[in-house]
DNA sequence: CTGAAAGCGCTTACAG
DNA sequence: CTGAAAGCGCTTACAG
């Protein structure tokens, strides 16, 4: 039985101890742990050997004081109370993680005075890069100007073009959607839309148009259906639309909370999903769409993947290539049973 | 027009500047930033305005190398995708990042190797402390062993007693919510519960099981209702509880998801809430709680709060004091219209 | 009250 | 290939 505190983890151990039991010099056993090519391989064998004997971890602000970068960024982040965020958050996370940088992490709470002193703090921390997370699609104000280190904005674009922004592409989203159901044989396709001060919105709208448009079709009921990103909308909509009397085989949910709404309000009215009435969302979130009856048919924005693109970016960046501009990233269709093809009766 | 780089954020100014500009010794320059009380009033307004004028910011570095602490601690999440996560995160964020404390986000999504693989970077990266995030309440293994900063744990207890851990008090959440239902008059009241795994599951459930027999009565089905966390399960488990033919007032759901369930099942068939039968959950979601038809009564299990608590707790260890053990933290209920008081007819 | 000097733990020209 | 020395930017006894 060995005592617990067989290794005691005081006073850390330095590079100087290290050196001392391999036998040489400081500046030697520098080389040898960091790979210079100036080192004979016993030497380098014996340092390493003592290093690893003693849990050798170097210090890293001393490491810092010489060196240019510091391994850390920052994740700026304006609401993380945001179900959008996370996924986002977790991508460039896992992309950082893995290499050998570090994530400081600043929630600005969606307050812009708070959001400037965590900048501060991020720069007097001397980060490498930043990375700001916007709560929303809807640009957001640039924070670059001033900023002596790269800067990559994730979801919310910068509303300078010359700042490199990656956001989901929801133009595509809206078009790929509207391909689908037209696909799938529908034709009287209304699109049930969330808030037109979204950009997520307006350009999931403008997509659908267009790809209606190509096909010598109209949106039932325009593509300026604009409520809430709520159920309740959706299911008023919904209402809405059956009372008029036009035909519908398709309604396009702004989002997978609108399309449960839409769901609801047809099962309620005795409109069979899909026979009578497709029915799909964008997001995917999947305690909604996968749960949904029967499971909906979404649009995934692959906010993870685009967590990860931002990362890349800014680690490359960081190294000296960097791509203006809003690059926006391919979402993903999750087809399930609510857009299913049946045998029309 | 001024130039956009009318201040070139180039070599960054160094303390060195500071009391060149102040016409002081770089000693007497450290001396007046920082407060100590041998310096005369003038002398360290002068440096502070030379501070001021060139916009100084002390190398953290080189701040560390002298210090005892790095003003950094580390967030271990096991798994950042997860609901439950956030708001934990959320409040612990906060209550550091007010104050002069940065935070290390490293997720290590539910593998133990890689979340071995971030302590080492953590601890490399000489944190002051690390709160260690669980993705349920189940008690997970402690690393405080061999880890020389101080360690505390939210949501996921840790399964060491020495250890200070933070997760909420389900148990007194299963008591409150029957304790609410009675005093809305129900009395037959049966328990929905989620997965028997969970001790979120397993400690509601003995919540409400003492608190019903302390009213001398017995849960309707049983304490002994587990199932899975979802929609579906409190659907099922609601229709079979109803053509047992038992008489049922009430229905407590594990989960806001499962209440979700609960309520569409009772909605389809003709079972009016909250007239003819309560129905509540827990975890206040909103995008469940609050949309729900109609609107759900739910505890909240005040996750952000618990983060903060964690934050200061860990704050106090760093500093010396702490109060080892499992510190269970109040719950909240959320009164809404699914358990109304009405006249029952 | 002020400043010269040593030191924190490392890296990197520069000699040998 | 190896090591003595200077230096990164700060802080802190220690003299004055």
């Amino acid at each position: 039985m060995s005592v617990i505190n067989s290794k005691k983890p005081k006073a850390s151990v330095t590079l100087t101890d290290v050196a001392q039991l391999a036998g040489v010099s400081l500046a030697t056993a520098s080389k040898a742990l960091n790979g210079r090519s100036q080192v004979r391989a016993e030497t380098r064998q014996k340092v390493i050997e003592a290093a690893a004997a003693l849990s050798f971890t170097p210090n890293p602000f001393a490491q810092a004081l010489n060196a240019s970068h510091t391994g850390t960024i920052g994740m700026l982040t304006s609401d993380l109370d945001n179900r959008f965020v996370l996924p986002v958050l977790l991508g460039a996370e896992d992309a950082f993680g893995s290499g050998a940088t570090s994530v400081l992490l600043c929630d600005a709470r969606g307050d812009a005075v708070r959001e400037q002193h965590h900048l501060n703090t991020l720069l007097a921390r001397r980060v490498d890069g930043i990375v700001v997370l916007g709560r929303t699609t809807n640009p957001r104000p640039s924070i670059t100007a001033g900023v002596p280190v790269p800067v990559v904005y994730a979801y919310a674009p910068s509303d300078d073009p010359a700042d490199t922004s990656f956001t989901p592409d929801n133009y595509t989203a809206g078009r790929q959607a509207i391909e689908h159901l037209l696909a799938r044989g529908r034709r009287s396709i209304a699109l049930v839309n969330g808030e037109p001060s979204y950009t997520a919105a307006t350009d999931r709208a403008a997509g659908a148009r267009d790809a209606m448009r190509e096909a010598g079709l109209e949106l039932t009921g325009g593509d300026e259906l604009y409520g809430q990103w709520s159920e309740s909308w959706g299911r008023q909509c919904t209402e809405t639309l059956l009372a008029s009397g036009r035909p519908i085989d398709a309604i396009l949910a702004g989002s997978d909370q609108i399309a449960r709404g839409v769901l609801e309000q047809l099962r309620e009215t005795g409109h069979h999903v899909p026979a009578e009435v497709a029915v799909m969302g964008f997001d995917n979130w999947d305690i909604l769409s996968a749960t949904a009856r029967p499971p909906l048919t979404s649009i995934d924005m692959n906010l993870q993947e685009l967590g990860r693109a931002a990362a890349r970016a800014l680690s490359d960046a960081i190294s000296g290539t960097t791509e203006p501009g809003v690059h926006r990233l391919p979402v993903r269709l999750v087809p399930r049973e609510s857009t299913a093809s049946v045998q029309r009766l």
